[in-house]
DNA sequence: AATGAATGAGGGTTCATTCAT
DNA sequence: TATGAATGAACCCTCATTCAT
């Protein structure tokens, strides 16, 4: 009805096509992060990888950060989804444990760059870790004190970092190379280590 | 006999102005790499904070990061040493186990800045840091394997990951602020989860 | 056909705004190595003369070396290019040696900058030099050979080393203050050295 | 006689060791310059092959280009000496010519590397070898106009300094690898261009 | 006279960012 | 919207030179 074609529903092809340019802009980086971290990684490089000019790269980021830190909040914001989505109307501890540990080793099989540009070891990109890892923590928290499961003599902050941490490091070594451990592996110890962490209070 | 007092150790003038102004040097780095790391530090502010001119830098060290190189290096001697002494004698694992984790967090106390150059989230001071993460690693494998008791299910090598990355980031977060917990909450936690971890074999 | 006008071949404007600034760096290279030698210009002062930001150097050359010997690649291929033509279908010997020297002068005196860039004395120009040099005898060599006339005695190698040496440094020396002696004069010598020089054989 | 012991004939130990000292640099200057030229070389370098610390450099010569310039002069004095020796008495301008070359060659091969200081091809080392230049076409004008024998047609100057860059081209060329011709080769083809060059006058 | 630690200007080079087209 | 040439600040590093010992 409007003389604008421009609806929700009906995007131009300009933008269309700029949609188009971010989400190539955003794949590059995802790659380039993932294998050489914040740093080591040109604003050049990024578009020249997307196929586009340099310049345009600006026009759909302030800067190299601010990708960064977009595709950390989405992947964050996957992972949680994920970690949620797997524990939910699970009952049992032990179960909900394992199965939050299952979710988050199959997670970093189906997407090991977004494992690398989280847990992988880039300073910067750990400004934007640290979010990451307080999300990872918050729901770690979450988990166990909805069943008021914290061990007594354990002190909840202090145990979810130490769980944040091992995940953290566990998946991130396994997603440079999963040969480095089968799944069940990975599950089984993670799993039998909170469990029994969890278990004596 | 000899007419001059010095002897064959005694350092000249000279070579102990040098000494004085690497030490300057190490300890401006130190300070600066755990604050901001390595790539947030330029060799100028180096010099600058160690009071000496930008040349002289590069008359005590190749670069940036070999001074990183070596301070990481030295601190993970240092930390080494420390699990190594407070272990040692100690035939009971649980205790073993209390002990170690009380030398780690003992010295996160006492040397804030050597947990924030290790475990502080710089990638290429973690080119150096996958080495203390491995030393560590080494560390509490023979720890748990020297006592047969690394549980049954259990990869060693995702455990030892897992430890250690529990380790690293519980005494990096503590270290950012000692008031987040206290030194006995961090012991008794890490005891905790390791003992439980290994029992269930 | 086109709506555009341009054809395949039309440069953008990007593009010949491009290559102007590229020429412009080459122009102010030329100028400022044939005045102070390859080590006494920086690649800042060629930019500078040129009107260009610091940087913009690196757009178009890899460093200070690759435009001296682009220039120096050139210049040689002119110079070869114009002796071979001047003496192009000319069958007589003495007559080839006197329009051999003939063009040399000539091109010394056009372009004074290429001489003392191809013939000053700076090692890594002369790096450089070296090519020019060996073209040059390579062509001196030809032109005697293809005659038969190197005279009994000489080694070729020696001969054309030698014949090489007086050309450089006769033009350098001339082209760095014209009035030194004429046209006629370098001409009439340089053959006059050369004829005798082979016909004794 | 008096109560000083430094007379002439009579230099104390002090005096002794420091001219032992500059000698050795002087040498250690020599065999770097005509390595790598005058830019190859740090200052550093030199008192370092010279055995001596860095700061002693200074107390004998203002700056690396004072070293060279005063080796390159004392050379140029050594090479001028020698082609004097070689051609006085000798009456016949062809037997002038032959000894003439003769004793450059010799020297060339006597001394490769004043030969590589002087003739070789570095910039500034040629600020020092433009004085050398000059003073050895300052010597074949004397050799020739002495005996009347400037050809007719023939530019003094642009004579000399063609002699001059033969020379120089051809002993810096064989002193680089002496295998490249022999002895007799480089005299008979240098004498026989110079003969024929002014013969025909 | 000799030492050698220190200086600091200055060169080469990179790269995040802008802007005219 | 996209381009890509250009900018220029800032970094790393070298080295001629000085000076307290």
């Amino acid at each position: 009805m409007s003389v604008s074609p421009d609806h929700d529903v009906a995007p131009t092809a300009a933008a269309r096509s700029r949609a188009a340019t971010r989400e190539r802009l955003r794949r590059a980086g995802l790659e380039l992060f993932a294998e050489q971290g914040l740093h080591g990684v040109t604003s050049h490089r990024i578009a020249q990888r997307a196929g586009v000019a340099a310049g345009t790269f600006y026009l759909h980021f302030k800067d190299k950060r601010e990708l960064c830190r977009e595709l950390a909040r989405e992947a964050t914001a996957q992972l949680s989804e994920r970690l949620r989505a797997a524990t939910a109307g699970i009952d049992d501890e032990a179960a909900r444990i394992r199965a939050h540990a299952a979710a988050l080793v199959d997670f970093a099989h189906e997407r090991r760059e977004l494992i690398a540009l989280l847990f992988g070891g880039d300073a910067e990109a750990a400004s934007v870790g640290a979010d990451v890892l307080d999300t990872l923590a918050g729901h770690i928290v979450r988990v166990r004190t909805e069943r008021g499961r914290i061990p007594a003599g354990s002190d909840v902050a202090v145990l979810s970092q130490a769980v944040v941490g091992m995940y953290a490091r566990v998946v991130a070594w396994w997603a440079e190379d999963p040969r480095r451990a089968t799944r069940e592996q990975l599950i089984e110890t993670l799993t039998r280590i909170q469990l029994s962490g969890t278990r004596s209070g």
